[in-house]
DNA sequence: CGATTTCTGATTTACGTACCTCAATAATTG
DNA sequence: CAATTATTGAGGTACGTAAATCAGAAATCG
């Protein structure tokens, strides 16, 4: 049987009231004192049974999550998940809220960050832009004791405290291992189509792809990056003038949102079996894998995300750090022959 | 605020007792009552509070893990994930025991099994072989009581609960689809090796490459499979055996364990470049990969394994259903590029 | 030394649920 | 209708922790 605060108080000779008063930091106690009990807590291993406490102190966590609106599926998926997550608030003791801000809108994001409140609030999960102005409003939320994660895309400058997303950069190397391996060593051109470079996210892609194909696979030459401000109509529009005007494009590494667009691309262009990986598993491309049009997906499972970020959030509101290793988002790889 | 007993019993117009009665399936309640009890849960949306009822009740979940022994660094991952289950047994009200078998021994498992006393464990996981005696055994088990969950390798005919591991089918299509890709088109033979043919999870990813091949990349033609029982030395002696004995082998798929082996066959053999996909990340494939030895590593995260089959046990002794989409475990696909 | 101030103990209530006992009422049976 | 049985109510204790009160003890100060 695991030690209680009863067995404590009785192993370091004290009152219950001092053993919690140690255990909860409360003032009133002389350093001595707060020895003796820490010894006994040593001594029989006790750890806090947090159910009980949380139960005790009727603990809730108000969270609040800030994501895109627009039609992204991506977005969509993840907005879901959070949903998900909402609806197990009563067995996790959070209170989740969503705000939907105008995508690719700084100044919307940074009027949230502002209007909330530190006494309601313990914890904000944000997808956020990579701009000073966003950055300097997370600061000032932090400041005033909030918990800020940031979502998917990171803001590396900033007081976060955790970003629950993959490594892009490793993303974007993967995208170059997969392309280079699938090309089997044959020259040719890589078109790649990028939401916004304004986005750290896309930003990292880029570059980790540019790494891998100029260190392992020099026979390829990267076309682009196009930006497309993640709008389906601007990658079809993209894709089809890149392939029109150059012949030598036999790859296709689409980094961003959009993927409908592609996908239209692609349909209409049937002169040339193209190599193509994309981002993000949806209803999409999940079909245009089936369909043999995309080679391979890379996807963050969002709804992990969401989780991790709920972990975090409530492990910091109680003053632990998390866990770091445990709450790595992998780079997941689909084809048409694992795609769940 | 969420619903309590007490707000129930005020909402049906009975005493708590009654109320407790009704939630807790005792005997002694008119039909008519338990009517007016469930009616109030419904309007009030009454969920229990699990932690608060754990709490009243003491409750442990005396669970089992039976791994097979041996060097096989993934059985020795499995373990380690399993005693890191252990540190959280506390926080998670289990209590478990990891029983070691002789690897590929059935006659192990079915003594094991049937030693298990149901007053004294409520679930047990096993890595199973896929034979009548352990399928016979399970179902022994389970007749008594003792929920089953099979772990990495399932036993499909058997009265087991839940399968925690991948769809090992779908994995050997994955590298099917990887090693055609990577091919290119280019035509060769594959050579496959395995472990056992008495292990369902080998046979169905034997399967699924064979299928994908004949379907997508008729160029390619299977060597094999043969069987090395996992032991490294083995794989090493038939891989050089193989390579030796064909020139056409341009990949290697290695769907079992002894990656060692393989690794240590393909650094003596430097006068061809294969591609080479293998299974789990282990210290071993992690090095392949980084020195370009091996082109893709799949993986299955055991630790998700474990964590799973604790979650499904739990919730089957307390009469729920698992959620299966939630439970699904992926197939991770490994590049140099991705490694964790 | 007495007067403070600081620390500690003892005790209580509460969180939401489980489980028990005993008495009281209602329904059923002969 | 009385006797019996089935059902219900009222109340308590427990789980492990939090948080509060108040009295008493110990330390510190002048």
């Amino acid at each position: 049987m695991r030690p209680t605060v009863h067995d404590i108080a009785a192993e370091a000779g004290v009152s219950l009231a001092t053993v919690d008063r140690v255990l909860n930091a409360r003032p009133g106690v002389r350093q001595k004192t707060v020895d003796k009990v820490e010894a006994a807590v040593e001594r029989l291993g006790y750890v806090r049974d947090v159910t009980a406490a949380n139960l005790a102190k009727k603990r809730v966590y108000p969270l609040v999550f800030i994501v895109p609106g627009g039609p992204n599926s991506f977005m969509r998926g993840l907005e879901a998940e959070i949903r998900a997550a909402m609806q197990r608030s009563p067995a996790e003791r959070t209170s989740i809220r969503i705000e939907t801000v105008p995508p690719f809108d700084p100044a919307a994001i940074v009027s949230v960050l502002d209007s909330l409140d530190p006494a309601e609030v313990t914890g904000v999960a944000l997808v956020a832009t990579d701009t000073p102005d966003v950055t300097a409003a997370v600061d000032r939320l932090v400041e005033k004791g909030v918990h800020v994660a940031t979502l998917v895309s990171d803001l590396p400058g900033s007081r976060r405290i955790h970003y629950c997303g993959i490594d892009n950069l490793a993303a974007g190397r993967t995208a170059g291992g997969l392309i280079g391996r699938f090309r089997g060593g044959r020259a040719g051109k890589v078109l790649v189509v990028a939401g916004s470079m304004k986005l750290s996210d896309h930003m990292d892609r880029a570059s980790g792809f540019a790494e891998v194909l100029g260190a392992e696979f020099p026979e390829l030459e990267i076309v682009g990056p196009v930006e497309t401000n993640d709008d389906a109509d601007a990658v079809r529009q993209a894709v089809m003038a890149a392939l029109e005007a150059d012949a030598g494009i036999t790859a296709i590494y689409s980094l961003g949102a959009g993927t409908r667009g592609l996908i239209e691309a692609l349909a209409g262009h049937v002169s040339r079996k193209l190599t193509v990986v994309a981002h993000e598993v949806t209803d999409h491309s999940r079909q245009a894998l089936a369909d043999g049009l995309f080679d391979a997906v890379i996807n963050q499972d969002c709804g992990h995300e969401v989780r991790s970020a709920i972990r975090v959030l409530k492990a910091r509101s109680d003053g632990l750090m998390p866990i770091s290793a445990q709450e790595r988002i992998r780079i997941d790889i689909f084809l048409r022959d694992n795609l769940p």
